[in-house]
DNA sequence: GTCTATAACGAGATAGAC
DNA sequence: GTCTATCTCGTTATAGAC
């Protein structure tokens, strides 16, 4: 068992996306370079190339690698947590953990920079987005089905203004340096959907 | 009243603010050069430095200057809108009228790039945040007290909410080229509030 | 896979003429 | 106030040795 599929990523190839994507979340995408990268890796920045023809196709590999990460997260909710409500607290909770790191969602700052972005990075960035509302969007519509959450509007609305307050809190809390905001903001935000003590 | 106070900006310096600024809300601050406004204001790279010393000093100017037509823009809400749920409308209009004009809320912008600023450019991005939620503070404890306004979490927790999810929502729509997700989801935001009916 | 060396360009900034 | 010219440095990227 020494070389299995998971080991097509090199270990120098994915301390280089570790880095480069801390300080994506960190700086944004416009605001470290190659040298920066080189410099953690403790490696020269020809060798980043060998790894990543260019900056762009970096970019690339680190939304698909988070973009996967977080639905596998996703999927292991769906597995272990069993109703709606406990599922959006799980939800919560992935943010929390990226926050708790310092660091902004990574597609939440590409956001930010998005007009910045070459086409195949802005894609990718849309792919995330769309992906995490889809998978609220079934949550909730369940959720309401069961009578675990409660709202009026469609569950696309709802889980759209899920993701954007989320993003918000987590863009608006790093500044301050405070945690505790992006906690209060997000806990009424779903309770303001848990209501099945009514 | 040829030459007034209001002139002490000369008007190249207020051109290059108002090319800068656009360039801060649609690319963010490490998007663009000087180059790219000394392009479009048709002046040379030495003339901006003759009218702000670096990037940084033109940096702070621009959050200033936005700070103070904020500022300026509230205080007209304050004296043309009666009634509390009437101010809140108007805030949220102010947001959609930065969206409308492809642009993110340059202080949410910075926000993003926040790490990478200059010291005065993070104090002055707060204090716009600060001056903002105590507007919207007094706002709500207004309402509430009207009964206008309904909610049970103290009224500076609101407001941070308030902030944090429009400019999440800003955040979002830009990619999505999607004004209608901003309207939406502040819609919803307000109407939760606004229970004068219950 | 990693290195040295270097190319080629863009960035912010300054000196000094007009 | 605005210009030309220049400086210095950082940036991405490539060629080619090891």
């Amino acid at each position: 068992m020494a070389e299995r599929e998971q080991e097509r990523e090199s270990d120098t190839r994915s301390r280089i996306l570790d880095v480069a994507e801390r300080l994506v979340q960190t700086r944004g995408f416009n605001g470290f370079s190659y040298a920066d990268i080189a410099a953690e890796v403790r490696v020269t920045r020809a060798s980043l190339h060998y790894h990543f023809a260019g900056k762009a196709e970096l970019g690339e590999a680190l939304i698909t690698r988070y973009t996967r990460r977080f639905t596998d997260a996703l999927a292991a909710v769906d597995e272990s947590a069993v109703d709606a409500p406990t599922r959006l607290d799980a939800y919560v909770g992935l943010y929390a953990d990226v926050l708790r790191g310092q660091r902004m969602c990574l597609c939440g700052m590409l956001a930010a920079e998005f007009e910045t972005l070459p086409k195949p990075m802005q894609d990718a960035v849309i792919r995330f987005f769309d992906e995490s509302e889809a998978w609220l969007e079934s949550v909730l519509e369940e959720g309401r089905q069961e009578g675990a959450l409660q709202f009026a509007e469609p569950a696309s609305e709802v889980a759209r203004l899920i993701v954007s307050s989320l993003e918000g809190a987590m863009l608006l809390a790093r500044p301050y340096g405070d945690a505790l905001r992006f906690q209060t903001a997000a806990s009424r935000l779903v309770a303001s959907l848990a209501r099945a003590a009514e």
